[in-house]
DNA sequence: GCCGTATAATTAACAAGTTAAATAATTCAG
DNA sequence: CTGAATTATTTAACTTGTTAATTATACGGC
């Protein structure tokens, strides 16, 4: 009467998600390898193109990478000079990290190969199935995520 | 002139996927963590269980876990001694594993709990709205996958 | 000004993801 | 039957994820 040991292992939600962002990022791996740059190197990027410059913690959860594997792809970028640092005036302990030109020439280079994975992507999808997962995404993620402090 | 210079940061599929993922994961981490196995521990074991013997290469398909990192699961399982494993009799190359008896006790130990986690994320984000998203990642997920070779 | 506490960032330690290379057993052409 | 090509698994090397501990600076009360 109803066993259900446990849910069926194909099907659990965890799994499911997992095999989603695959497929969709093994279209992107390749691409950005030949570019000399990780997935997480990428969003790194992305996010500070797109915030300019910005302290560490504030990078962590826009590109949602944790504090420790931040650090190290930081040291990373810094290292091949695709990034600046330097510690805000005002507190010392925090640090203060920008895109810098050389950076922003890498993502000038991959950024077309990028928005032409994406397009193929919603091609292959169907832009609504997209636009319809992205909202229950949010809509999960959101009911999900422990109720927000403020 | 419809500049999109890149697709808004925070509006990438792979990152709306990778933070719902997340918002699951982080109601199961602890609990794993409370009996000693990690995620993808828990995943071989249930895969185990669900399949009974089974050749290495097909536990990396269903658990979704690529051979090297099964490869360094499977010998931190068997050192534990959670997993048993012999050479397929026909192919020496080809390796067997199952779960052992202590294998199960500890998934018998940490099902309920699973279970109830399942249940608890069910009513937070809405029975509906977790069956609607599984068959939309099914769906773009499938449709994104590379045309299967047979 | 000094001390305990809080906060930002890094380091540590271990597990896993990713790609390529190496090992070992099997198959098959000749 | 032998050796080249194939297949299953592991190892290697590097990067990242995860949790805990550490370091360094700032803040608040006294």
């Amino acid at each position: 009467m109803s066993r259900v040991p446990l849910r069926d292992f194909s099907h659990s939600l965890p799994m499911a998600l997992l095999r989603a962002r695959e497929a969709v990022m093994s279209r992107f791996r390749p691409m950005l390898r030949a570019h000399g740059v990780t997935e997480q190197q990428w969003r790194v990027l992305r996010a500070l193109e797109d915030s300019g410059e910005i302290e560490i913690s504030r990078l962590a959860e826009r590109s949602f990478i944790l504090m420790p594997s931040l650090s190290r792809i930081l040291r990373n970028l810094e290292g091949r000079n695709l990034i600046t640092r330097r510690a805000a005036a005002a507190d010392q302990r925090r640090a203060l990290v920008a895109i810098s030109p050389k950076g922003l020439e890498l993502v000038g280079e991959v950024a077309p190969h990028s928005e032409a994975n994406y397009a193929a992507i919603a091609e292959a999808a169907g832009e609504d199935n997209i636009a319809q997962l992205y909202g229950l995404l949010d809509q999960v993620t959101e009911s999900l995520e422990p109720p927000s402090e403020d």
